[in-house]
This record gives structure tokens, sequence and C-alpha cells, in this order.
DNA sequence: GCCGATGATTATTG
DNA sequence: CAATAATCATCGGC
């Protein structure tokens, strides 16, 4: 705000005042309005500077020459050249180059095989690569869920490519730029090749430090989205039903010791179609669901011996499994595909035993949860290969403290004077 | 939208 | 290292 007084006195000769080389009647040349004086002014004052500069610019270059011409001066150069030199070499000998940084090759390793930084989309992405030839057989769902992720991360990649491209250039128009600058400034100081490289160096450093900065945004960027759209517990899908069944079947036709060996694991889950992990865990989230609340599962219980009970009563018409009680869990069950109609005769025997178990949850009474297993066996073992191996062990099998894991001893506990392990014969009908 | 079922993960244990 | 127990997060029926 405070422009316009100044101005008003610099008309009034007292700004210029002090510049030798302004002749003083050149700034009162009209006397008008305030804005002609000052047009008229700046008007000249230009022409004056640019005759001082043209004038000081012939004067300069013609210096310049002689000095070029000067008989001493390449001697003189030379000279300035070797100080430099030493100077700059003493300089690179103290911050010599730096080690191949560690972090960076960190982050190029992950983007390459995250396939960002890889090659083209094609071959490319070797995580969705390999995600999709795990994925195997059931992988149909699985590439529907992994086109998003995909998508991301193709954004990403592409981002990435066209930021690192718009560095690159940016870094090489301002080295060629530097250079050039150095190369012209070397007409007249001493520039070895040498400084220019460091130059040059000194401007890659800068440069790939912000590349490292993009490097590193990718990589989180690309985690989070991992963490989003790979992690499975998100996108969990139910088993079909199919596959319930079969895992089903084993687990109750294996009631007294549910645990599949490796083989037995790799052969259903081929026969599911899901992994042997996730067979694992099937078993493993229903042996302690199992146990938790041995009512609720009462009537599938039943309900899958009685299947596997008809199937094996199919299958070997002649039950001539008579007396083998090795190993339970190895079972005929193997090819069992189900009668659909037994449904309602088992129903029905469900019923009747689930009074007797009905109370006695909460293992308050060790000898009514016996019971309540024995129910259970009774019906397996009633059709079943199991017949022999379930009074062996599974009667103490979920006792007290649960578990058949320490059903190591399958002493006397098989039926003493009770009933209810013995009303089981006549579901045989 | 609630709620039980269910597959997966994590911490712990032997 | 496999099994268990607790927990998480989603699915799916109502």
């Amino acid at each position: 705000m405070d422009e316009q007084p100044r101005l008003m006195h610099s008309h009034a000769g007292v700004g210029m005042a002090g510049h030798p080389g302004l002749p003083q009647h050149m700034q009162e040349g009209t006397g008008g309005a305030d804005g002609d004086g000052r047009k008229q002014d700046i008007g000249d004052i230009l022409q004056q500077i640019m005759t001082i500069t043209d004038q000081s610019l012939d004067e300069a270059q013609a210096r310049k020459h002689a000095l070029n011409c000067h008989r001493m001066k390449p001697a003189l150069f030379n000279v300035l050249c070797e100080i430099k030199e030493k100077t700059v070499l003493s300089i690179r000998g103290a911050q010599e180059e730096e080690p191949p940084d560690a972090q960076l090759m960190r982050l190029d390793n992950m983007l390459l095989a995250e396939g960002v930084s890889g090659p083209e989309k094609g071959g490319g992405s070797a995580a969705a690569a390999a995600a999709a030839a795990a994925s195997g057989g059931a992988g149909a769902d699985n590439s529907a869920e992994h086109s998003d992720y995909r998508a991301k991360l193709a954004q990403i990649r592409q981002i990435y490519h066209t930021e690192l491209e718009k560095y690159e250039q940016a870094c090489n128009e301002f080295t060629t730029h530097v250079m050039n600058l150095l190369r012209e400034q070397s007409r007249t100081r001493p520039i070895s090749p040498k400084e220019i490289e460091r130059m040059v160096a000194i401007i890659h450093r800068k440069f790939s430090s912000i590349q490292m900065q993009l490097k590193q945004s990718t990589c989180e960027a690309v985690m989070i989205l991992r963490s989003r759209f790979l992690d499975a517990r998100r996108k969990r899908r139910n088993f079909n039903k199919q596959a319930t069944e079969i895992l089903n079947e084993y687990f109750y036709s294996h009631l007294s010791n549910p645990y599949p060996s490796e083989e037995a694991k790799e052969e259903l889950a081929k026969k599911c179609s899901i992994t042997v992990s996730q067979v694992s865990n099937w078993f493993g989230n229903k042996r302690i669901r199992y146990k938790k609340n041995i009512g609720k599962f009462q009537e599938e219980a039943n309900m899958y011996a009685a299947r596997t009970a008809v199937n094996a009563t199919n299958v070997s018409s002649h039950g001539s499994q008579a007396n083998s009680p090795s190993t339970p869990n190895s079972a005929g069950s193997a090819g069992s595909f189900n009668m659909s109609n037994s449904g309602d005769l088992f129903l029905g025997v469900q019923s009747m035993n689930g009074d007797s178990y009905q109370g006695s949850q909460v293992g308050a009474n060790v000898q009514s949860q016996v019971d309540t297993l024995r129910h259970v066996i009774s019906q397996t073992g009633g059709y079943s290969d199991a017949l022999t191996a379930s009074q062996m062990y599974s009667p103490q099998a979920i006792s007290t403290n649960g578990g058949w894991q320490d059903a190591t001893t399958p002493s006397s506990v098989t039926s003493p004077t009770e009933g209810p392990g013995s009303v089981h014969s006549d579901t045989s009908n």
C-alpha cells in the first residue's frame, strides 16, 4: 500500500538520485500528469539499460576474448584444472559410493514378486498366476474372487509405471540441463569431466531416493490390497453340501476316534475338492464343537450313523466282520453312498434315545454321559464294522473331561450291568 | 438386521 | 508338530 508514495517520491528525483549513470535531466522531461512522467521515465531508463547492457556485453566479450587469447591463458587454465581435480578427488574420497541399499533391494524383490514391476501382464502377476494354479479344480469362484484383486493390482501397477517413467524423464531432463550448463561454463572456468560425472551421480542419487519413496508407497498399497482381498477369512465360503456330507459321514462313522490319518485326509480332501488343511480345520472344529455340545449333534449323529450302518449292511450283506479290534479308523465306509429312505426309521430311533440323555449335559453325571455315548455307539455298532471296535474304544472316549485323546486305555468300561447299552439290539430292524 | 452356523486363525499345550 | 480351545469374520436363514 505504500508503493504509491514512494513512487511519487522517486518522481521527485530522490529515488534515482543515487544512480550515477542516470543523467538527471532525463527524469524531468515532462512536467505534466504523474502517470505520463513515470512512463516516460521508465522508457528512458529501459533504453539506458539496453545501451549499457549492450556496451557492457560487448566489452565483456572483448575482455573475454582478450583473456582467452592471452598467451598465459592455457597454462593458467591447466593449473586451475589440476587444482580442481585434486580437490574434487579429495571430496570424492571423503564420501565414496554408498553400498547397494538393502532396503531398496527388498522393495524391488517384493514388487517383482507381486508382479508390479515385472514383465507385462500376460506372464507377469506371479501372485495371481500362483493363486490360480493353487486353486486347481474348484477354481471357478476363486478366479472370480481374484478378478477384483487383479484389477486393483493392475491399477497400482499402472500408476507405479507412469510415475516411474515421469521420474526418469524428469531426471534425464534435469541431468542434460545441468550437463549443458556445466559444459557451457567449462569454457570460462575449469570444470573437469569428472566433476560433471559427479554432479550427474548426485542428481541420480537424489532421484533414486525419490524413486525409492515411490516404491515404498507402492509396496504399502499392495500390502493393503493383499490383506483386504486375500485374507481367506474375510471371503469364507461354506463347503458345498456334498462335501459336508462326506466329512460328516467320516466323522460319525469314526466317532470313536475321529482323527483321520494323513492319507485319509488326503482322500477326503480329494473327494470334497477342498485342501487337506481344510479337512484338518473341519475335523478340528467338528471335534471341538461336537464335544462341547453332544446333545446338539445327536440328531445328526444318529442320521449319519444310520446311513453308514445301512451302507455297511448293504455292502457286506453277510457281515463276516467278526472281531478285529485293531484299528477303528480304517473303516469300511470308503465308498459309502447313502440310502435316502432310511432316514425315517432312524429318526424314530433317535427320538427314543433322545429322552435318556436329555438332561445329562455338562458333565454333571459321568455315567449318564457314558450312556449317551453308548447310545450313539450302539447304533453304529449295530450295523457296521464298528461293532467290535466301538465297544473297545468309545465308552470312555468322551469321559468327564472329554477328549478322545486319552482313550489310550480301552480297559474294563465295556458294559457294567447297564440297560441302555444293550437297548440297541432291536434297532437293527 | 439379528443370530446361529461355520470356516479360518491364533495362542497354548504336550 | 498336531490337537485343542478360544476367537474372529463371514455366511445364510429367518
